[in-house]
DNA sequence: AGCATATCGATAAAAGCATATCGATATGCT
DNA sequence: AGCATATCGATATGCTTTTATCGATATGCT
């Protein structure tokens, strides 16, 4: 097996990929060149060509790639083949959307359950998917495996929920709260922190009017 | 005035600082190191001084940074003294969670209004923020001046609304769909697809098993 | 068949970012 | 008062990522 190594600024653009090729219609001429790809999506032409190679898609001269392939392969590598079990702790009103959102089933993604320690949400399970209580959180996921968990606790109890989710196996951390989470080297957290994403887009925005306040921000 | 420059990669760590500082106790010593702040978010102290005087704080050797200075600085750097206004394009359960979301004052945010083309989602405005009609969108949006918008529709209509909301003066818009947004080179969008971010984790866990997938990942 | 053109792949250069190192400065202890 | 120590600020080094350039290859047109 190789071990294919990405940049995580590639990983990053790779749904990117899988999501506009997806936007084609399908009987689209099924070959599409790289070119095209970064005119789509306002990159580089060059950045495209190096991230298809380096999950080993190649196209041809002239012709560029088939875009079956191309998000054969991409589907293969994000991990969209096998289905991924994932659940959401804290079903808040951000957690409960989440919970209901049922776009995540196109990323392979299948979100299990929710938890809180609330039992008033946790008993209005009205056709929707299961809010179950904090107790049985450490049996449902041992028994089911689940390695990903989405964080939507107040900030509070960030920590320490992140420590019982840890604890019970969790492996990976979609963090919707604002606090910076301490883990064990072997567990990943990405930060989802919507309200600094807002500040830091005014904070661009302020300084767009008096003569740019951020480095290398506007590409071509 | 000074245009002070900020590295993105700076500007995204900023925020990081501020709530971080914010959730210590006033009380706590009045003063901070560098050294004990990288400690706490698991920076380099470097990079904590580098970034702090970036934004043009100073701190005294010995003793550190003054935590209010610090506060203070960053808020009004961030854009957070001046209160911001924003609305939210697509109130679904997304968009709905982000309007009823409490937590944006401390940000210096402050969501106006939603608004979204299904009636029904429109009228049940019990005794929460309100959601016009889309129709109503273009005046208030002028009125008020609102720069800031939050785009949580349906990705077949993404692009569309996204043209519209450029079209009545939104200057920074905070994507939600997975779609790649095309606006003018004035107008700054940035992308939180959820979804994807899911992915990008599950596919970073998938290959952690099997030596190391991403490059440059583990630090420290 | 041969030439023009579009596209790929690889290598090289540039830029941006993170990390390390060193001297300077202020505090507290003896 | 003087020394040890912690911390800051600045410079320099190294790594990563992006952008540019060049040759190779395949298609289509004359």
């Amino acid at each position: 097996m190789a071990p294919k190594i990405v940049s995580r600024s590639t990983l990053h653009r790779l749904p990117l990929y899988l999501n506009y090729l997806r936007s084609l219609s399908v009987d689209a001429r099924t070959t599409i060149s790289a070119t095209a790809i970064a005119a789509a999506l306002q990159l580089g032409e060059v950045q495209v060509r190096k991230d298809l190679a380096s999950i080993s898609v190649s196209g041809r001269p002239r012709i560029g790639y088939r875009i079956s392939d191309l998000i054969e392969e991409l589907m293969s590598f994000l991990g969209y083949a096998d289905r991924n079990d994932a659940v959401i702790i804290g079903t808040g009103k951000l957690g409960r959307a989440l919970l209901d959102y049922a776009g995540f089933g196109d990323y392979g993604l299948n979100i299990v359950a929710g938890f809180d320690v609330d039992p008033f949400l946790t008993e209005r399970t009205d056709g929707r998917k299961a809010v179950f209580s904090m107790e049985q959180f450490p049996d449902l996921c041992r028994r089911m495996k689940i390695q990903l968990g989405i964080l939507t606790v107040p900030a509070a109890v960030a920590q320490e929920t992140c420590d019982l989710m840890v604890e019970h196996g969790i492996r990976a951390i979609l963090n919707f709260t604002p606090v910076h989470l301490r883990v064990p080297e072997t567990v990943l957290v990405q930060d989802v922190d919507i309200a600094a994403m807002l500040a830091v887009l005014s904070s661009r925005l302020l300084e767009y009017e008096n003569g740019m306040k951020i480095k290398g921000d506007q590409k071509r």
